[in-house]
DNA sequence: TATGAATGAGCGTTCATTCAT
DNA sequence: GATGAATGAACGCTCATTCAT
């Protein structure tokens, strides 16, 4: 069985090259950012693009799979920092969220586009390491009696899938305070 | 003096397919659908669509005006039912909130399409008419208790702006029990 | 042998009125004017235009037959103040040739026009009149050892059909000198 | 220091055609043929057209700037046999411009295509030159007595702009006989 | 392998012309 | 006869994708 071939340094520099000028461009230009405007922000040619992303659509995938990535890693350091004792898991969780809507701002025209293109997500190891984390972030707190017992995992991802992304920040925060209360054993504090 | 000639009965006819063409379109394949498209399915050529609305941008917004218009009339009916006594303004407002985020798979995709073409409301007057109703109906619950202190219409707005609309009929209504509890004075009930 | 029925009173008042309003827009803005824009200059709806000229080509022939005629009409005046007597075939024509010059500065985009859409002249009566009539005037300035006696109608037609219409006055006074010496028996004055 | 990575034999063979095409179309058609059209007869498809010239004005642009750098070529080689001694400087002008009116047939089409669509020369380097040439042929020939001393390059230009030159050639060789007689010191033969 | 020129379907829009009212 | 809404081919132009160099 021929291993495949250990990739080219250079090949490997100009993946990395596109993936970060692809999500720049997207971001800074919204999801109708030509192939070649992609291309030229990387450094280089159309063909060297398609070369590593055969359509737009895995192009833009990719860029959604590095942030799902990220997100995975943070939902893990949060679970690691619960476990070690030194946090309460629904204050992780919500500062995850938090922290999620806040780079999603960011990233939410990767996400429009991935929409728009139909992209298959194609990195589930990444969104399986984030279920994991967050599932066990939600038991432990519910465990705390913190989180409502019948929160799941599904209900963080159709919350976070619909955070308003495009809106200001004080909107964003305003967001995360309704919501967020639809998770825990508490009512919203009224007066102070 | 001359009133404006009453327009033809066809045009009128025309005028109402486009538009609910245009909507089922737009939600149907996205706001990248094409004129020519929505031209077929409203059974016209381009040229009448273009006579009706000068550009795309004019169509997407005519479509939004639509349905702003819907949701005013939708406010104002509940708000009745209220002020006749007939109603909890709580109760009305969580149905409000559920019925248009049934109604409004069409509006989330029009709405990006209409941010993407740069499309101004140009109907405020729909628009003034949803926010007073809204507002009032957010004034009474409060007076009934239901309804936190510090909820306003804008909030209402930052909600069902990002409902799922584009998920199965359990994960609207799921999104709907976790987002409502923001509003409430109350907690979720826990088991039963 | 049924006579054609005497066109209708507002008919003959809306085909001036198209006819006119035609001969400006073109003049104003190129020959690209939409039919629409020449219907509503000439306070008619486009399929009024259409009824009196079928077709595009035709309108714009009609415009140019109208100038056709008077161009015919001028030169039957130059033509009847020579055989009066009260003046001379050379300065005469030389006067009308300028003068067609000046009244096609107006009319070069409607000449324009004509090209592009290859009308056919169609008033072959009118270009007629005109022919005879300077035929008549050069031969009296023949006669008269003015004009060389090589020159043909032709030859006028051949000098003003290139006329420099669309630049400024100077330039089309400057053209005619030029042109104009070809014409006669003598060379230009030097100095003085 | 990078030297500007030399063009591909494919494009510049493209390029040119593409200029050759557009002249010929514009010229057989009107300032109105498609970019298909030309794209067609050029034997590449529309992109490529429009990689080459970003608009259809650029296009008529480069037609009208490689037309006249012909035509400065064509001066000045006329003014080196003069300054050489080997021809008579009335003889050259008289034999350039009749180069230019049979040559021109393209110029007209496509000057009027330049003016309709606003394009702007660019190559005014050719145009000097063109002028340059044209200004000492004149002088050459004022200083033999040929030709008329009121008379400038601007006089040359106004008379070729408006060259007949899609007349049939024994019309254009009237035309020219006619025309330069206005140049010079003297009248026209009369019979011989 | 990287390059970037070429491809061509598709887009939003216009406008001469037709035809129901 | 007049109206003006409807038609649809055509236009200038874009851009994801291919392929000769």
């Amino acid at each position: 069985m021929a291993q495949a071939r250990a990739p080219r340094a250079d090949a490997v520099r100009n993946r990395r090259k596109i993936l970060s000028a692809a999500g720049e461009q997207i971001t800074a230009h919204g999801p109708d950012v030509g192939m070649d405007e992609i291309a030229a922000a990387a450094g280089v040619a159309v063909g060297t693009l398609y070369r590593h992303f055969p359509t737009k659509t895995d192009l833009v995938a990719a860029v959604v799979a590095e942030h799902v990535a990220r997100v995975a890693d943070d939902a893990e350091a949060a679970l690691a920092r619960v476990a070690s004792g030194g946090a309460r898991a629904m204050d992780e969780l919500a500062a995850f969220l938090g922290r999620v809507v806040e780079t999603s701002a960011t990233d939410r025209a990767v996400k429009a586009a991935a929409q728009t293109l139909g992209a298959t997500p194609g990195d589930r190891a990444a969104e399986d390491r984030a279920s994991a984390a967050v599932t066990a972030l939600i038991h432990a707190g519910q465990a705390d009696g913190d989180i409502h017992p019948d929160v799941t995992v599904a209900d963080i991802y159709l919350l976070f899938s619909t955070a308003p992304t495009d809106q200001p920040a004080t909107a964003r925060t305003r967001w995360l305070t309704l919501v967020t209360t639809g998770l825990t054993t508490h009512a919203r504090a009224t007066s102070t």
